[in-house]
DNA sequence: AGATGTGAAGCGGTTCACAGCT
DNA sequence: AGCTGTGAACCGCTTCACATCT
């Protein structure tokens, strides 16, 4: 059924296409019915030649001399990303990120649906959070199961993070953002991505502290 | 002042120190004073070579044949790191995320201090959160003024994100992490992070497909 | 003329493998 | 004997530069 053979696309041309997507999802509303790689790479924040190259590997979607068609541009790699489909999200711990999280608008509106929101504190349980009731722990086996692979998301304490891991793999999900400031281990046949505010800003701080050092006296 | 001149770091490099600061605080809570590339490896997530490469940048800190100490090298990555130092931090938009990172626990116990909270919003000025009072996104010069070079987040819409950053420079913060899912322009002495919500997901979404995909008849 | 698509060169980072030190 | 520190090989990604097509 597939329209082309898995060609091999590279990691960190996989890490870019969001940001084409949402590129192109801004050009659309504009007036012109083509993009130059050149214009594409402006507003996705990366350079003419990454653009061409990048977009190379999922086939020749652009005419010489004029660019890509952006309705079909857009198409190719909502495709590519597989959000033509919805996928199913439960989000493991609701406090004040699980929360924030829940009450993201543009998971609906990105292809991706809340199916559940879990936590291991009782007196969280049935309370309902951007529409969604939240239930222990134990029943994420229910919640996720006869829906297709979903993408867990971990917003609790790094110390249960890997119990919560375990117990996602365990009910079938096959993706993981884990939010909670710790190392996964989790078979080779699931993806995990993790985002980490402490390290964020100790990475910050390390540019900080250079530029402070070369901004200060120079003798 | 400085115990070497500025060597050369690499970003990779750069990237994965606060991954061992961590996995070295949770091995200063052990029992052993000293820990091998492998075993440091391990807690980080990384391989063993990659450990000792990095380290090299750093200077010499291990002992051949033991390995290396753990608080002496505490010390050195925090040092690395500008974690000597407390950071002012300000938060601009005190949305549900801003209020979730207000409320994240490890500002203060890493060394970074919310100086601000800022929002747009008049309905929200006056209000406490985190025991810090929200200010109106006018006073942001006065609230990083006469401090060390601030660290800017941004937890608005996408709409004014670059409204906001160039506030912040001009305010005179020198690093900005970024929540919202827009592409910033800053000149080229501000150092720029973002995390995407979006794009993490749309990146799951990629593999998880991948994932149905070949788990699927192989016929 | 104008912009894509792509070999080839260049670059940074990872891994190997072992010399060197304790 | 054990583990670090590091040159060298390797690998993937980025950038260049231009042939190719509309």
């Amino acid at each position: 059924m597939s329209v082309d053979p898995l060609r091999h696309i590279p990691e960190a041309t996989v890490n870019r296409l969001p940001l084409y997507l949402r590129a192109l999802v801004e050009a659309a509303e504009g007036k012109h019915p083509t993009i130059s790689s050149e214009r594409l790479a402006e507003r996705a924040g990366v350079n003419a030649a990454k653009v061409r190259k990048d977009l190379s590997f999922l086939g020749s979607y652009g005419t010489r001399g004029v660019g890509y068609d952006v309705e079909g541009l857009l198409f190719q790699i909502r495709t590519e990303l597989g959000l033509t489909q919805d996928w199913p999200v439960v989000i493991v711990g609701v406090g004040n990120l699980g929360h924030a999280l829940a009450n993201y608008r543009g998971f609906g509106a990105r292809g991706f649906e809340i199916v559940g929101l879990v936590d291991n504190d009782p007196s969280k349980i049935g309370e309902e959070v951007a529409g969604v009731e939240v239930r222990p722990l134990e029943e994420l086996g229910d919640v996720v199961s006869g829906t297709s692979p979903a993408i867990g998301i971990i917003a609790t304490p790094a110390a249960v993070a890997q119990d919560v891991a375990d117990r996602l793999v365990a009910a079938g999900v096959s993706s993981i953002l884990n939010f909670a400031p710790t190392v996964l281990s989790v078979p080779s046949n699931v993806s995990v991505r993790k985002v980490d505010l402490a390290i964020e800003l100790q990475v910050l701080s390390f540019y900080n502290q250079r530029q402070s050092e070369t901004g200060a006296a120079a003798g």
